[in-house]
DNA sequence: CCTACCGATCGGTAGG
DNA sequence: CCTACCGATCGGTAGG
């Protein structure tokens, strides 16, 4: 089991470490990442996990990457099919839901447990995070923006702020499951998308 | 400026142990708290330090109990006087608003930065801050009663429903903040409220 | 991919 | 409140 692996096998080694420290980070965080515990969880050697990327930041620059194509996949593109605007807007927040209800990870959504972590620690990881929170958010407006502009939502309506309403439902639901264990959450997030995304 | 201080001395370092690494822990999270660190800081001995408290644990306990009582104080205090009810809650939603978009502590709020870091850390520490977060939503869930009760709000308003979507206003304003910068959040925040808190 | 190792720092204790 | 110390672990490197 020890020497050099070939390109391909260094490659799946490569994924498992990083789908194993999205899941420890879920739970401990990007900062209580550490590559012994990875390594000893994997049962790889310290420097032969992180000869994979180099260093500590490099690793969880990968891990936000791979949790931000993880999110994409479970959350966008089941409803992707959905006709654009309202539709694909009411699609894409019953997806979120259900998504923010799942064990995905074991820690929850990634993203809501590093947001806070990261907001005050400048670097290239706060800036991979803060870029995939705009993309998302781009997108949401999109749909939003085309509701507005067909009609389907009430003229005048304003996207973003109607997204910032959205953005305050999940995270309330994210807190209210994880921390209360609130299983009532996830209606009362339904409850306040169904009512901002009423046709007029 | 060795050797065994005075029981005010060694009160009064207690409490500034407590307020600073309170301010540590709003930025690098309660678990980035190192007892070396703040030994430095406050041109202490390691310990030195702990001898205030014992372990790590108990200091992490003592900083959610001060950071309560600070948040109590800034958030609610200012307010109590306000007639119960609707009127009370407008003032506490404007006061918990004015708070989330100062700079009390140079990391933001506390409870926003450390619930999803301790959400999925079982222990004292977690219960600590779960009690805050629940007596919170007590005194709100009191005042929104109320003002169901006295017809101040729409009968049949649900006052969990209510507070949840309050309290995700309020979360999405400390994440635009923080995290995007965002100089629109308090102002949306501020909308949200006013919406849902309309006399019928 | 490994072993062997580096200096720094972790939380905590003994003893004064 | 200090100095002096403990074993464990941190991120990372050298060399193969």
């Amino acid at each position: 089991m020890n020497g050099r692996r070939s390109v391909t096998a260094a490659r799946h080694t490569r994924s498992q470490i990083v789908r194993h420290a999205m899941s420890v980070a879920s739970v401990e965080g990007l900062e209580g990442l550490t590559i012994g515990r990875l390594a000893q969880d994997l049962g790889l050697s310290k420097s032969g996990l992180l000869g994979h990327f180099g260093d500590k930041q490099t690793l969880q620059q990968r891990v936000v990457e791979a949790a931000g194509a993880q999110f994409w996949r479970e959350v966008w593109e089941p409803v992707a099919a959905t006709a654009a605007g309202l539709p694909r807007l009411r699609a894409v927040c019953r997806s979120w839901i259900a998504y923010l209800s799942s064990d995905a990870l074991p820690g929850g959504c990634f993203f809501m447990a590093v947001v806070t972590e990261f907001d005050d620690r400048p670097g290239p990881v706060r800036e991979a995070i803060v870029g995939y929170a705009a993309r998302w958010h781009h997108e949401l407006r999109r749909e939003a923006e085309r509701a507005v502009s067909t009609g389907e939502l009430p003229a005048g309506t304003d996207p973003d702020q109607l997204l910032f309403e959205v953005t305050g439902a999940m995270l309330a639901l994210n807190a209210g499951r994880r921390l209360h264990r609130d299983p009532t959450a996830a209606g009362r997030a339904a409850q306040v998308v169904h009512r901002l995304l009423q046709a007029p």
